[in-house]
DNA sequence: GCCGTTTTCGGCCCGACTGTTTTCAGTCG
């Protein structure tokens, strides 16, 4: 079983506990829908962990769950799963992945029509809500009818709770509408928040804040965008609306006096807010949206700024990125969050793939050297390395594959000297199935050293695939292993490792995983960065450029880092061009 | 059912909005 299905399943658990009694069983249910987003989060695959005897080292697991994930594994159901699920119908489930249906709607409406059958649920009730029976069920009306119907239809056309998209696609979607925003004189400032100023590698929600003295107006304005589709709400402080792409956009205004406190609410996450919340609790305040209260005396404090939000608390402002409750309110508290990478600190690019043809079997890049050079001068870099695939093996013999490499370098070394810029001269090298390099010895002599990767046979066991990965790291000039998972967003899940493994062997052989800037991959995943930093891996952030533009994309590579925690020191592009040349000899 | 800088027992975040109500339940973030 995957985490997802685990995940799914424990949401199931709570929901049948909220239909059952939500009363009575409140912080079971609170404790299930935990358990299940940690699981979900985790870079672990739950199985390994209970092979490992470390379930309870997921966050919101405890004694009882740990027995229960214990029985699910063994034995691939849960007794005390199925008397909770008693009753309730699978279509109940089915129809709670439609946007505004909760486990009550979901199950009055399946037990009123005794809808059994999950695979037709949703064409089931689409046909009820056209026939006109929704409505006469107590608690409905034509209204309530007519918007389920809405939802219906556009979650099958997949505009689900669960429709999720990659940064820079929300990053321009909240550009527009906040231009669209800003318009309007009425509006002083307007911020992207949420997983989008978080930076989370897949967007789900697109969440503005705006700073105005008149609600009301920037209200009706938000709702006047022209690439809106369907309005959700809108009322006196918040607003939602589809636009027409089907991306859902959730807008909260308020005044300038209190917009730190509504910044601090809307970024989140969840989880950090709530954690936040307890914390500010056991000093008798409350927090929300609109200040900090005093539950003794009553009085709101309102806050402008952020910094003063934390600062009431007694804490660090705390950046974005690190605010999803992994130990960062405790290293606010005391003074001991990270001093967070930032694109001014990099120095260097490694992995660009240039036009110099050397006839590589795949994806060759389009700029030439020296457009590369020279955009990396304008980035302010020191160095970069050149790292367009190996030649392929199968239309060269050894020998040509060597003379292709040199006749690279020297064309590098010229404009190397040309330009007076350092050029690293580098590979990206398969690593084959059997975990040898694509590339003859000679060839690897004559480079600074090479990259490596899997691009071919990704169906693999993980112990098998782990054993590839290593060998082909295990070569003196192998530094970098690049897009570690193979992962791409939204599309392809990638392959496992086993990173304990993996980790392990770069920390004490001098290797450095690639952070795959490109936000398509944004692979290493920025969970694993964190551990990846515990345990003194260094790591590389590059972009995998295929055409100079792209290297601009370094942005959401060092946001990855820094959502793992990393500081200046864990990264080797933050080097100097001496120091890499050190850690490549090393 | 989890968890600990006040706690191994007694807590457990906070509010906006909508529709169907006539004071609130359900959903969402």
């Amino acid at each position: 079983m995957t985490n997802k299905e685990i995940s799914k399943l424990f949401l199931e658990v709570a929901a049948s506990y909220t239909i059952k009694n939500e009363k009575k069983y409140r912080f079971q249910i609170i404790a299930y829908q935990k358990a299940a987003e940690a699981i979900e989060g985790s870079p672990y695959q739950v199985i390994d962990l209970y092979k490992e005897g470390k379930l309870d080292e997921i966050p919101g697991v405890g004694p009882t769950i740990k027995l229960r994930l214990e029985e699910l594994i063994k034995t691939g159901r849960v007794k005390h799963f199925d008397d909770v699920k008693k009753g309730i119908s699978p279509a109940v489930f089915r129809l709670m992945e439609i946007p505004s249906f909760g486990p009550k709607k979901a199950y009055k409406i399946a037990t009123e029509f005794n809808l059994k059958n999950e695979k037709t649920a949703l064409e089931d009730v689409r046909k009820l809500a056209i026939e006109g029976k929704i409505e006469k069920i107590e608690g409905f009306g034509k209204k309530s009818e007519e918007d389920l119907l809405t939802a219906v239809e556009e979650f099958k056309k997949g505009k689900g709770k669960t429709t999720k998209m990659i940064l820079p696609y929300a990053l321009e979607i909240a550009n527009d509408i906040i231009d669209h925003l800003k318009k309007h004189k009425a509006v002083l400032d307007a911020k992207p928040l949420g997983s989008l100023r978080r930076m989370k590698s897949m967007v789900g929600d697109i969440d503005i804040a705006v700073s105005t003295n008149n609600p009301k107006e920037v209200i009706e304005h938000f709702t006047n965008y022209p690439r809106r589709q369907r309005l959700i709400e809108k009322g006196a402080i918040t607003s939602s609306f589809l636009t027409t792409g089907g991306n859902q956009v959730d807008l909260m205004v308020l005044p300038p006096s209190q917009f730190g406190s509504l910044l601090q609410h809307f970024t989140g996450s969840k989880d950090h807010n709530v954690s936040l919340r307890e914390f500010a609790l056991g000093k008798n305040l409350s927090l929300n949206e609109k200040g900090i209260k005093n539950l003794k005396t009553g009085k709101l404090t309102k806050y402008s700024t952020e910094e003063d939000f934390y600062k009431a608390l007694g804490m660090q402002w705390i950046p974005p990125e690190l605010r999803e409750n992994t130990g960062e309110i405790e290293a606010s508290k005391n003074n001991k969050l990270p001093n967070l990478v930032e694109v001014k600190d990099i120095k260097g690019d490694f992995h660009l793939h240039s036009s110099f043809p050397v006839e590589e079997s795949h994806d060759p890049g389009k700029s030439s050297i020296e457009e590369l050079v020279k955009k990396a001068r304008g980035l302010n870099y020191e160095y970069i390395g050149l790292s367009e695939h190996n030649p392929s093996q199968s239309k060269h013999t050894n020998d040509q594959i060597v003379r292709l490499l040199e006749k690279r370098n020297k064309e590098a070394e010229k404009v190397e000297k040309r330009l007076n810029f350092k050029i690293f001269k580098l590979m990206e090298t398969d690593i084959l199935p059997n975990g040898k390099l694509a590339l003859p010895q000679d060839a690897l002599k004559i480079l600074d050293a090479t990259i490596v990767s899997i691009h071919s046979v990704f169906i693999m066991k993980k112990e098998d695939m782990t054993k590839r990965v290593i060998e082909g790291l295990s070569h003196p000039k192998a530094k970098i292993l690049a897009h570690p998972s193979g992962r791409l967003l939204g599309k392809r899940a990638g392959y496992e490792l086993d990173y304990d493994l993996l980790f392990d062997f770069c920390k004490k052989n001098n290797k450095a995983i690639e952070i795959n800037a490109h936000p398509k991959r944004l692979d290493l995943d920025d969970s694993l960065v964190k551990i990846a930093i515990e345990r003194g891996v260094m790591l590389v952030i590059n972009t995998d450029s295929h055409e100079k533009d792209q290297m601009d994309l370094m942005y959401y590579g060092v946001a990855i880092a820094r959502r793992g925690w990393a500081e200046k020191d864990d990264i080797i592009n933050t080097m100097s061009y001496n120091e890499v040349l050190d850690f490549f000899k090393k």
